[in-house]
DNA sequence: AACAAAATGTTATGATATAACGTTTAAAGA
DNA sequence: TCTTTAAACGTTATATCATAACATTTTGTT
């Protein structure tokens, strides 16, 4: 008799959900396309850019999905939604990345805004650089 | 006799002047195709997206613009060449934008990666909000 | 002059993202 | 429960951003 999802996800719809579970089971960020070719998301019956791209903006609205801007491509947020700034290490080896939370970092950059007079809304910070496990092996 | 440019500027094409003096008269980021589209560059012989990719490619080789990821929007560089990392603080409102250096920011930044074993190459920081102007201003 | 490197012109195409419109589904109030 | 309203969805078309491929020209160097 209780409900299907109390508290712990707003039900997400169908789409969706079929949309956060191929960025969870993807090791690399994936495009709005990239999503739209894989198996499952056919088979839930998504075939259209725009289904991807409306699933994508509510799930990135809920801060369950974050958007990697010099990719074009998105990533499940693995930390579950948090108010603070978030940062993204981006291996251009191996393409992987890493979320790094910015609670200290977002004050002096968010201070930096205000010298300017500048009120900020969003902090968004990306990394290229390489990856622990890429690091190691001979650049290329 | 002396040669145009002894050091000032490392002799851009006359592509590369062309854009990248459109960007200093502009006061918002253009997009590859806005550039496209200015009397100037028209004026210039310039007439298909990619010369104007390669002129800004080149451009940001130099360090005389910056490319917006959340705008794919393309700016001059006030500052002059420089090597630490650059943030944008860009108006949701008037679609201006102001460059801030994070000399300070950058190391910690860096460092927050290095902890996780990352080697950083290059760090963008984008920021959105109201610029002093807008944000005197009542809200839309 | 001869050569090499960089920049350019041109055409075509690939990749990313949204508009417009009608229909369906789900949530909320009477 | 029925009605109303808002959100999500499907479908088609199109807008926007970016690069591939290849031939030619310009520029800098020996």
């Amino acid at each position: 008799m209780a409900k299907p999802d109390p508290d712990t996800q707003p039900s997400l719809t169908r789409n969706q959900k079929a949309v956060v579970t191929a960025l969870k089971g993807a090791d690399t960020p994936l495009t709005a396309y990239d999503i739209l070719g894989l198996a499952p998301i056919r088979r839930a019956g998504m075939k259209a850019p725009l289904t991807i791209y409306r699933a994508l903006d509510k799930l990135i609205d809920l801060g369950l999905v974050h958007r990697i801007e010099s990719l074009n491509a998105f990533v499940h947020c693995g930390h579950g939604p948090h108010d603070h700034a978030t940062g993204f290490l981006i291996c251009t080896d191996c393409g992987r990345t890493l979320e790094v939370h910015l609670e200290s970092c977002e004050r002096h950059l968010a201070g930096r805004a205000r010298d300017q007079g500048f009120a900020v809304d969003d902090v968004r910070v990306e990394m290229t650089g390489r990856c622990p496990g890429c690091a190691q092996a001979p650049a290329p």
